[in-house]
DNA sequence: CGACACATGTAACACGTTACATGATTTG
DNA sequence: CAAATCATGTAACGTGTTACATGTGTCG
């Protein structure tokens, strides 16, 4: 529900036509979240289902603009009024293959956790860069504070992703009471799994 | 794409059923993600028609077994290997939100960051709690690690959020170049916007 | 002229999610 | 007995997302 009120957002400031609305909303997340200009277009036909934004005629220059109606200005007011739950919040994959790799034998979890913060540290990287650039040519305009907020909203969030996977290590290490002697060379998938699963038991 | 693998990583251990597949779901991400048992059944129907898994036989309960096919247990240990990408990040409403309310006059920001913080401060103190909770009763199974770094990680995403929102108090007070005479007293909502807007000029 | 940005739109699909129907078994 | 849990499944919907079709205007 994120670009509807987004898009919904811009109409608020005024009527807009679709291909304006994916540069302004772009102006404002940057680079990060590349918008399919037809997904405007179908999010827009959403939102005119549902009474939240209605047709404002056409420009002479043949846009066809969209405004908010009052109901989508309520709508929006409650947007904004409500804090995002964080409390049942969206299913985060990483968290889930974490869960998983830790739970499932055969995997190697370290490896997992190693490729994930390589990963990561190199977009908190990039992000660091794209900040400093933001900063160094940016203006006052209410769209680069925005952007500059969505950019550093990245990087907080890499940075704690960051934390929590070396913290996860830690937390590995403590959980291996298992030190089985190892067989001497061949370390990756030694035993080929059985053709059929003993039976489960639960 | 995280129920999918999801389901597909516990099928990796052996065969099980629907109802099953839950239950270890949810051992794993603990009360955090409920799973809808209908969705284990029709993620499973996608999984099946995608080849990942197949039909394994009926237990004498009349239990329905999937098991992982050797394509399914190809695209798990490419799923595993793969990071995922916080380059292209799945977009945050939050984010959107707050980009919007930076932009879009009429908003008061300072309200909507209070308010979330609010929340997510009270979500942070019910992690906690949980945690506490789970690492005085719990064992040493493999699903209760995997339940603490899941606490874990909503932990430290819930305090880089705080810490964000507290960020971007410090920056609205940055961008603030307008400290327009105030009408005395009546302070929110003073002014009814107009209802016919400005021209639209860009 | 050809490439490219501007501009509008549609069709189709994937995944996640909920609500519902249905029945067996257990338990207070 | 009634309620709850176990168990399987289907129908329907919503959002996000992509690919495609189409046309205009501009600029080198």
């Amino acid at each position: 529900m994120s670009i509807r009120h987004g898009l919904l957002a811009l109409l608020d400031q005024g009527p807009r036509y679709g291909y304006q609305l994916r540069s302004e909303f772009e102006a404002r997340t940057g680079a990060t979240w590349p918008l399919n200009v037809g997904q405007v277009y179908t999010t827009l036909g959403r939102l005119e289902r549902d009474g939240l934004v209605a047709p404002h005629g056409e420009d002479d220059e043949g846009h066809v603009y969209y405004a908010a109606t009052e109901q989508g200005r309520a709508e929006l007011r409650h947007w904004f009024d409500t804090p995002v739950p964080r409390t049942n919040p969206p299913r985060d994959e990483l968290a889930i293959k974490l869960a998983m790799a830790v739970t499932v034998p055969g995997v190697d979890v370290e490896a997992v956790v190693q490729g994930q913060r390589r990963h990561s540290m190199k977009a908190l990287q990039d992000y660091t860069r794209l900040k400093g650039q933001a900063m160094t040519s940016g203006g006052q305009e209410r769209s680069d504070l925005a952007w500059l907020l969505v950019l550093e909203q990245l990087i907080f969030q890499t940075e704690a992703e960051i934390r929590w996977l070396d913290h996860c290590e830690t937390r590995l290490a403590q959980f291996r009471p298992e030190p089985e002697p190892a067989p001497p060379a061949e370390a990756a998938a030694p035993a080929v799994p059985p053709k059929t699963r003993r039976r489960v038991r639960f």
